[in-house]
DNA sequence: TCATAATGTGACGCATCATTCACTTTTGTG
DNA sequence: CACAAAAGTGAATGATGCGTCACATTATGA
C-alpha cells in the first residue's frame, strides 16, 4: 500500500514500538489488562517508564494499539482466505482452516481478543470494544456473503437467514476451541474442518 | 431442601445481605468489577462501608456470592427445562425456550456472566472463573446426554460427538442472543426455538 | 571539537480505593 | 429503665500505580 520510505531512525523507532508491544503482550496475556502496571511493561521490555509515554499516549491507547494492529492481521488473514475460491464449501473449508491454524499458533492472543469481544468488556472506558465489534460484524457478513450465495444458487438449503449461519458457524468455531485451549486432554482440537462444517452441513433428523 | 429455621433476626440479615447484593449487581453490570468501588456499593445500598464487611469478607467475595448466586439459580431452571420430557426434541426446545425466556429477563446478568465465562477472565485472580467453568461443563454435560440418548435410540444422526452437539447448540444460541442484545434492530431476537435447531436439525446439503 | 537537538530516564506527585477499627447507635433482656 | 451485647458507622490508613517533568545521555552536523 504506502510506500515504505522510512529513515534509518524511523524504522529504529518502529522496531521500538514493536518490541514495547510484544513485551505488554506477553503481559497482558498472562495477567489480564488491570494486573500489568507501566512498571512492569517497562522492565520487560528494557525502556524507561517515560519512554513508554513518548510512543503512546497512556496505558489505554498502549493496549488498544496492540489488540487493533494484531486483530488486523488475523482478519486479513480470514478475508484472504474466503476469497482464495468461488466455491462456496471450498471458501467454508478454507475459512474453517485458517482460523484453526490461527487459533493453534496463537492462543494467548485469542483468549484476550476473546476476552475482549465477548460479552461485556468493562477493561477500558474508551472505545476499543466497539471497535472491535465493529471490525467482527464486518468479518461475519463476508462469512453470510458464502451462505447467501450458497443458498442463491440452490447449493445450499435456506435452514435460516445467512447472518445467522455465520454467526452459527464462526460461535461453534471459537467454542471448539475455547474448550480445547483450556483442557486439550478431553476436548481434542477439530483438526479437520469437516469436523465443524458436517455439524451444518448434514443435519441431526435428515434422513 | 434445609428447613428454614431462621429467626426474625437472621431473616433480617438474610433480606438486607440481598439488598447488597442487589446493589451491587446493579453496578458490576453496568461498569465492570474494576470501575465499582466499595464505597459507591455502600452508598447505593444504603449501608456504611464498615457494614459491607460484616456481610462479606472483601470485594472480591462479595462479587463472587452474587455471580454465583445468580448462576445457580438459572443453572437449576435449565437442567430442569431438560428433565420436563423424555422425548429429546422436546428436551431440546424447552431447553432453548427456557434459555430464551432467562436471556429475555436478566439481560444485564448474562452479559456479566458471560464476560466471567468466556475467553479469559482476568477480573479476579480467585477460583470463580474455574467455579463458572466447572459449572458451565456440568451443565453441557446434561444437554451432551439429550444428544447421545437421541443418537443410540436412533433418532439423530451421529453428525459429530454428543458433546461437541451440545457444545455447537449452546454457543449458537449464545451468539444470536449476545447480538440481540447489543443491536435489537438488525439481529432480531429468536423467540422461536426452532429458528435455531433447525439449523442442527436440518442439514445445509440435506436433499 | 563543540553546540544543539533529539532521545531516554525514573523518582516523585497525586489520585484512587480496599480495608480497618475505635466509636456510636440500636436492640434485646432482666 | 438500665445496661450489655449486637449492629452499624465512616474517617483514617496504607498500598498501589498512572503519568509527569527536570534532568541525563546520545546523536547530529557544522
Amino acid at each position: 500500500m504506502s510506500p515504505p520510505k522510512l529513515s534509518r531512525r524511523e524504522r529504529e523507532k518502529l522496531r521500538q514500538r514493536g518490541e514495547i508491544l510484544e513485551a505488554a503482550f506477553e503481559l497482558f496475556a498472562e495477567k489480564g489488562y488491570h494486573n500489568v502496571c507501566m512498571h512492569e511493561i517497562a522492565e520487560k521490555s528494557e525502556f524507561a517508564i517515560g519512554t513508554l509515554y513518548k510512543f503512546f499516549q497512556n496505558k489505554e491507547d498502549l493496549y488498544k494499539a496492540l489488540i487493533l494492529e494484531k486483530r488486523d492481521i488475523f482478519d486479513g488473514a480470514l478475508r484472504q482466505a474466503l476469497k482464495a475460491s468461488h466455491d462456496e464449501i471450498k471458501q467454508l473449508r478454507n475459512y474453517v482452516r485458517k482460523k484453526t491454524e490461527l487459533f493453534r499458533e496463537h492462543i494467548a492472543f485469542i483468549r484476550l481478543y476473546l476476552a475482549e469481544s465477548r460479552g461485556a468488556s468493562f477493561n477500558l472506558k474508551s472505545d476499543l470494544h466497539d471497535e472491535i465489534r465493529r471490525g467482527y460484524r464486518d468479518l461475519l457478513a463476508s462469512l453470510a456473503g458464502v451462505f447467501a450465495s450458497g443458498i442463491s444458487q440452490g447449493r445450499f438449503n435456506p435452514i435460516a437467514t445467512p447472518h445467522r449461519l455465520a454467526l452459527a458457524l464462526d460461535s461453534t468455531i471459537n467454542a471448539f476451541f475455547l474448550f480445547w485451549i483450556e483442557d486439550p486432554e478431553n476436548y481434542p482440537c477439530p483438526d479437520e474442518p469437516d469436523a465443524v462444517l458436517d455439524i451444518f452441513f448434514t443435519g441431526l433428523l435428515a434422513p
